[in-house]
DNA sequence: TGTATTCCCATGATATCCCATAGTATCCCA
DNA sequence: TGGGATACTATGGGATATCATGGGAATACA
């Protein structure tokens, strides 16, 4: 069960905004809690299940607690927040997070598979036709599902 | 089991449409979900089993989360969908996924072994007299049916 | 006591379920 | 091999459930 496909949702006039029920139901067979974190490189929100969160903080242990970079990292979870949901799955961003990812009226959830993110409809469109561009430039990054020899266990591409 | 044939399916007045019972059985056998994409390469839909889905998202994990390519391939999830299907085998085709690939009354369906497209039935045959004239310029592609290293057998890859 | 949150019910739009049907392909037995 | 019976397919439509959204009332908070 992973995060797929974008929803346009509306902010209503207590600042609340329903999560898409597709959405909802990933975390609900996780048993999960949400937990709505600001991106490190885009004015927008991620959305994940409270285990990602455990994920990363497990990869922080492996690295140098004092470098800049963990400090870059321990950002995300400083404003990091555990969302309460109402009966009909609405959720109530802060103003924190609404200033953040220049949200007001209309909010884009964006399905990423392993999370979600939550954007100004305006902005992420801006920012897809720039991928787009990218792409048409510098081509698609590799994507290579089944390697061709079955022996490295890395099955990553690039 | 894989995707063969074309069908061309009628879109009815509440927006479904059938799915070919042929390409049905293909996802029952794997009892997987339909899900469906945008193309690439096309102003064409995409049908495959959801396992190819999971597969990307497994990829992902092992790159790093916040480099561009990872982005743009999660961008690849942004527009994809996972398809409830009706007791008669039936699918309520998005707005957005209509619009991509110019869908109004009917659709075909093309078989292309792992997956399946979705086309507008002209804009399909259009394409299809395109390649014919673009082969005989050019000439064929490659075609090796045994590659040297024999990975065994169906492998079930994509 | 006033403000902000949470709970609960209402509503319209849309998606889904379920049953019906006509056309076609398949089966079966003479 | 022929031809009627049967099963399956794509399609249609009414009934029902679910969704996003709105707002009143109860509750917490300070």
């Amino acid at each position: 069960m992973i995060f797929l496909s974008t929803y346009e949702n509306k902010i209503d006039s207590k600042g609340r905004v329903s999560v898409p029920a597709a959405f909802r139901s990933v975390l609900e067979v996780q048993s999960q809690p949400l937990i709505i974190t600001r991106s490190l490189t885009d004015d927008c929100l991620q959305g994940q299940g409270a285990q990602r969160m455990q994920q990363i903080v497990e990869v922080l242990d492996t690295m140098d607690a004092l470098s800049p970079e963990v400090q870059m990292l321990q950002a995300m979870l400083a404003h990091a927040q555990e969302m309460k949901m109402d009966s009909e799955g609405r959720i109530l961003l802060t103003e924190e997070f609404l200033s953040f990812a220049n949200l007001d009226t209309t909010v884009m959830f964006v399905g990423m598979g392993r999370l979600f993110e939550i954007w100004n409809p305006e902005t992420y469109r801006a920012r897809e036709a720039k991928q787009r561009e990218q792409a048409r430039i510098s081509g698609l990054p590799k994507l290579i599902l089944k390697p061709s020899t079955p022996s490295g266990g890395d099955g990553g591409a690039m």
